[in-house]
DNA sequence: GCTTGACCTGGAGCGCACTCCAGGTTCTAC
DNA sequence: GTAGAACCTGGAGTGCGCTCCAGGTCAAGC
C-alpha cells in the first residue's frame, strides 16, 4: 500500500490568484471584506489571506448580484442572512425574487430605450441619404 | 375676417413644468445646462428659463442616454457635435451606433446574469422544498 | 404695494464604490 | 541569510452625478 498521505488539503488561493480569477482588485476584494460581503478569509500564520473554492464561487456570485445592479448595501444585507444560516433561505430567496423582478423591469427598460436608439439612427441614417433638408434633432 | 392676432408665440415651459414633464431635477436641469449638455436656454426679460417643445425633446433624448448608460462626459461630446451642425451627422450617428452596440452587449450580459440568479433561485427553492439537507451556499 | 412662492447664481457637499498611499511584515528563491 | 516581490493595515483620496445651501431677484395674486 501507499504510505499514509496528508490529507490532500484543498488548495488555496493567493489574494493575487483570486484578482486574477475574478477581475476583482486587491483593493476591493480587501474591501468587500472589511464591508462584511465575505466571511473572514483564512489566513496563514503570517496573516496573510488564502481562498477557498467556496469564497471564490461566493465571489463570484456576488459579482453577478454587482453585475445586475444590487448595491453593496443590499449585498451586505444578503451576506449577513447568509451568515445566519439556513433559516434565512425564505429571506435570501425573497431578496433574490425581488431583485430578479427589478432586473427583468430593467432589461424591458432598455429594451424600450435601445428601440429609440435605432430610431434616432435610422433618423439620422434617412439625413445622410438625403441631405441638404435642414436638421431638426 | 378675424383681427390680426399676435403671432401665437410656441408656449414656452418654465422650470417647474419641464421638472415635472421630464421627472429631472432644478438642480439636475441647472447642472446639465453648466455642463453644455443642453445650449443655453431662453430666458424671460427677468432671466428666468423659459423651455420650448425643442429644448424638452432634446432633454428626453438625453434622458435615453443617461438611462442606457452614458457618461455626462461623453453627452458632452455629443451635445458639442450636435451644437456644431450638420456637418457632424456622420460623428453623431457613429458615436450613436458604437452606444447602441454597447448597450446590446450589456443587455446580453444582463440577461446572462438573469439566468444564473434564476438558477440560484431554483436552488433556494429547491432546499426549501426537502428542508435539512446541509447548505452549501 | 406687498406678500409669498418660484426662480436665480456660484460654490460647497454628498453617497457610492472603489482606489491609492505610507509604512510595515511575510514569503520565496537564491 | 538576504533580496525583492507579495502581502498586510488604517485611513485618506477620487470620480461620478448629482444635491444642497446661502443669499439674493422676480412674478402673480390680493
Amino acid at each position: 500500500m501507499t504510505s499514509e498521505q496528508p490529507l490532500p488539503q484543498e488548495p488555496t488561493l493567493t489574494i493575487a490568484q483570486v484578482v486574477e480569477r475574478t477581475g476583482l482588485s486587491h483593493d476591493t476584494l480587501r474591501y468587500y471584506e472589511k464591508a462584511g460581503l465575505i466571511q473572514r478569509v483564512g489566513r496563514t500564520t503570517g496573516n496573510q489571506r488564502r481562498y477557498e473554492a467556496a469564497d471564490l464561487a461566493w465571489l463570484e456570485f456576488l459579482i453577478r448580484l454587482r453585475e445586475t445592479g444590487m448595491s453593496i448595501a443590499d449585498m451586505q444585507r444578503f451576506a449577513e442572512l447568509r451568515a445566519r444560516g439556513d433559516a434565512t433561505v425564505p429571506d435570501r430567496l425573497a431578496m433574490l425574487r425581488e431583485h430578479r423582478a427589478d432586473l427583468a423591469d430593467r432589461i424591458r427598460a432598455l429594451r424600450r430605450n435601445a428601440a429609440s436608439l435605432d430610431d434616432k439612427i435610422d433618423h439620422y441614417v434617412r439625413l445622410l441619404d438625403q441631405p441638404g433638408s435642414d436638421e431638426l434633432s
